[in-house]
DNA sequence: TAGATTGTTAATCGATTAACAATC
DNA sequence: TAGATTGTTAATCGATTAACAATC
């Protein structure tokens, strides 16, 4: 990893990209790939993934390739993957749980740690092993353990005063679920949001585009 | 709404957010706002908002700036909120129940017309008043019925098949929650994919950043 | 009217693509 | 070696920002 002095979000956006595919390649077996291949396959140009590793080091063999397991190693220690990163969930409403029991956070280099809730229905229970203590004990919780990143699953009324703790006790990284944008000063926390609605949206536009000239009135089909 | 030739994906991705402030700013009883005011509250410059609303017409008034309910309104109508779009739910997991659940689809123009599933234990049942049916009516119901968009809330390895079932059945709208880069023939079918992993693995990449010179190892704080 | 703010064109900036020498 | 493919610089393209006449 050398150069890394400013590098774009949309590179940034791109690396998740990279990794998931190379560990598909891995998982099928392949054990080396062009530039021109890769980008094929993820609808890229070779130019542009040569750009965007170019930003981080040498990891290809010219004539040759590069490998997929080193790749992929090195993407993954450029995102952080092995920095012992370790995470908290704030609410566990419907979704909250969900991520909690579907999400594999180990796969990510995160290790949840635990959930905080104010419902006494969940208050003392474990999710998916997952210890669920009380929201009361969060910043008791935040002194005696290193949180990288506070999911957020609460209300959205609740989003900014959750949030606004986790950042009073040092978490730097947001993980934001609620439809809140959240105001934040402090400028080393980073948020990063996960707008359904925003999600949504952009395909309602996109699909709107096709139906241009057709009626707006629908017809149930017989 | 007139030019709209080339859209870019950039202003797009911008839509959303412009209805989602608006709305809040209309909420909170704001009836007029100007570009500057408006791009100060988003983190957006003033020039960059009225070169978005260039792209669809004239929506102000010089020297006034714009009407919050108008201009909501014209968003909307853009982004096809009121196209009367439908959506069908694949997937009937701790994910997909928790949308359906918690996801407010009307608010975004969507009518959720049913869920599908394989397990007999939630087949024949509602969710927060949705039927849930047996994906093997899947088919039988989207000849009956209008679908704009599917979402797909089923496990990885059935992504793909359940996604070209949508398709051949006329579905324009996929709206993706697995990890799987779906892969898709028809260029007038649009998919947009919710990808946690992506989403946590940037954010892991940005606070990443901030450590660079801190050792990797951790202690727990006594 | 004077001040404010838009719509819209032009200038700048940054990201993507092309090209090619280096080299495996 | 010859062929392939990278790393890296240069050229192009597109998106953002600046500027300003139009006008409310």
């Amino acid at each position: 990893m050398k150069r890394n002095a400013k590098v774009s979000t949309a590179v940034i956006r791109r690396l998740p990209r990279y990794y998931r595919h190379l560990c598909e390649l891995q998982e099928a077996g392949v054990v080396r790939i062009s530039s021109s291949a890769l980008g094929k396959s993820m609808g890229l140009t070779a130019s542009q993934i040569r750009q965007d590793l170019f930003c981080f080091g040498e990891f290809g063999q010219q004539g040759y390739g590069y490998k997929v397991d080193s790749l992929r190693e090195e993407i993954g220690e450029i995102l952080g993957i092995n920095r012992g990163h370790t995470v908290v969930v704030l609410g566990t409403g419907n979704l909250g749980r969900a991520i909690i029991q579907n999400f594999k956070f180990s796969s990510n280099g995160f290790q949840l740690l635990a959930a905080f809730d104010v419902n006494p229905k969940v208050v003392g229970t474990t999710i998916a092993g997952v210890p669920v203590y009380h929201a009361d004990q969060l910043e008791d919780f935040l002194a005696r353990h290193t949180v990288s990143v506070g999911m957020l699953t609460v209300s959205i009324s609740s989003a900014q005063g959750v949030c606004d703790r986790l950042v009073a006790a040092g978490v730097r990284g947001i993980w934001n679920f609620t439809n809140h944008e959240l105001d934040i000063r402090q400028k080393d926390v980073v948020v990063e949001s996960v707008h359904f609605s925003d999600s949504l949206l952009a395909l309602s536009y996109m699909i709107s585009q096709g139906e241009e000239d057709l009626p707006t009135e629908k017809e149930e089909k017989p």
